[in-house]
DNA sequence: AGAGGAATATTC
DNA sequence: GAATATTCCTCT
């Protein structure tokens, strides 16, 4: 107090403002002269805010490993370029910068623009590895913090004792653009005519009316047909063709494919070709208990037998094994799409334990092996499902669906088969929806 | 980690 | 006040 006495005029106001702590995950990299600074000087430097409409909407926080990255992203958005030179405390030790950066330009979800942004994109849509857990909170009796209001959203100052978050590496003086721009030409088939390094200023932000330009029953007709090779995409059994556009492995991950040259999660797949099937064989249990990031995990999903849920891909006849991509859909009455308030999240220990995660436009998927050894099917024992919060959520940009009572999730799986050319045929099958709200689950007991 | 359930917070 | 959401506690 004495140190900010001696330093602004009397009757000076003294909130808001920002106050600079060090901080070793922060700093630790030395890139600029804050880390020289006399940053443990207490009292703290504090900095008041000038007009201070409280831009930030969510509580900073740490990020746990199982939910984190979509709301990394959420960060830019109410940057300050007070952490503008808060930067990049990942770069060269984050798993996900292994990964190509070839994705999610072009195929922005309808729902999480925030993270399709050039700044946010590249490093949410990669590969998963280990991450820093979020601290626990603390208990109940100690802190009023646990759960946070709207009010507190707009005002973080109101949320007592309220956690410090990581700056995410992106926020730089970059916005993220309120509206989005194309910066090159979108491919006549949609896809990425990614080439490394190509990472547009602007990015087109068309998934909004993805499915009026891609409607259900011709979305597959569309897709196949709108490849310059010779696609005879018969309406009744469409398949998906991917490009042969890679310039990278994608190390991380089982599948060869760029994420880029794979159709967005939200466009509509068909389950089976002339050649192949991609079909449960077990079905999920009805009604799975999601955890939040708040608690520990709840476990795998399982099947009603006891057993967990199995995935064939019935006549693929190649050697190689391919990567099962399973990610949380939606399970209402709309067309699937990935789900807003519930995240896919791996449960470890299982014995399927080659398993890979990553991050595709905000939506976490979870990669398994499907192995002609194993008659191509997989054992789905590794899947557990988070629950984020609606508040989180809702506040984001470009989110509309409303999380209460939206409780309902469909597992959904996807393989994408190499054709001799080079190309892929991909396929997608959906589980029987989950009700995974507690209170709703109690019914069963 | 994986459950089950109580306690507390928010929203309708 | 009821319904729903989220956090917390406890045990294995």
């Amino acid at each position: 107090r004495s140190y900010l006495e001696s330093r602004r005029p009397a009757g000076l106001a003294l909130s808001p403002r920002i106050e600079i702590t060090p901080s070793r995950e922060h700093y630790s990299h030395g890139r600029d002269s804050l880390q020289n600074q006399p940053l443990n000087i207490s009292p703290r430097p504090t900095l008041t805010v000038p007009g201070h409409e409280n831009l930030a909407y969510r509580e900073p926080q740490c990020l746990s490993p199982a939910s984190s990255n979509s709301s990394t992203s959420w960060q830019s958005e109410s940057y300050s370029p007070w952490t503008s030179p808060c930067v990049s405390p990942s770069n060269g030790q984050n798993p996900g910068d292994l990964c190509p950066r070839l994705q999610s330009i072009y195929t922005s979800s309808p729902r999480t623009s925030p993270g399709t942004s050039p700044g946010t994109a590249t490093a949410e849509d990669g590969c998963l590895g280990a991450r820093s857990p979020s601290p626990r909170p603390g208990s109940r009796s100690s802190s009023p913090q646990g759960k946070r209001t709207y009010d507190m959203y707009r005002n973080p100052g109101l949320a007592p004792g309220h956690r410090s978050r990581s700056p995410s590496p992106h926020a730089t003086n970059i916005r993220a653009p309120s509206t989005h721009t194309v910066a090159s030409p979108m491919p006549p088939h949609g896809f990425a005519s990614a080439q490394a390094g190509l990472v547009p200023t602007k990015i087109v932000k068309t998934s909004n009316h993805l499915y009026n330009l891609y409607p259900e029953n011709q979305a597959e007709g569309n897709y196949a047909l709108s490849l310059e090779q010779d696609v005879k995409a018969k309406p009744a059994e469409p398949f998906f063709v991917i490009p042969p556009i890679w310039h990278k492995p994608m190390v991380s991950s089982l599948c060869s494919i760029p994420v880029a040259s794979l159709p967005p999660l939200e466009w509509p797949i068909p389950g089976r070709t002339d050649q192949y099937e991609l079909s449960i064989e077990v079905q999920p249990k009805p009604h799975h208990r999601a955890h939040y990031e708040t608690e520990g995990s709840r476990g795998a999903v399982k099947a009603p037998t006891g057993g967990h849920p199995m995935v064939q891909l019935h006549g693929y006849r190649g050697k190689e094994p391919l990567g099962l991509q399973i990610f949380i859909g939606t399970a209402d009455e709309r067309i699937l799409k990935p789900h807003a308030f519930y995240q896919v999240h791996r449960i470890t220990g299982k014995t399927v334990t080659t398993t890979f995660e990553k991050i595709v436009h905000g939506t976490k998927v979870l990669e398994i092996p499907l192995e002609p050894k194993n008659n191509m099917k997989a054992i789905i024992d590794c899947v557990g499902i988070l629950k984020l919060r609606n508040a989180d959520i809702e506040l984001r940009k470009g989110e509309t669906d409303v999380g209460r009572k939206n409780t309902r999730v469909r597992l959904v799986f996807r393989v994408h088969v190499p054709q001799p050319g080079g190309q892929h045929v991909s396929l997608q099958v959906a589980s029987h929806p989950i009700e995974c709200c507690k209170r709703l689950l109690q019914s069963f007991h």
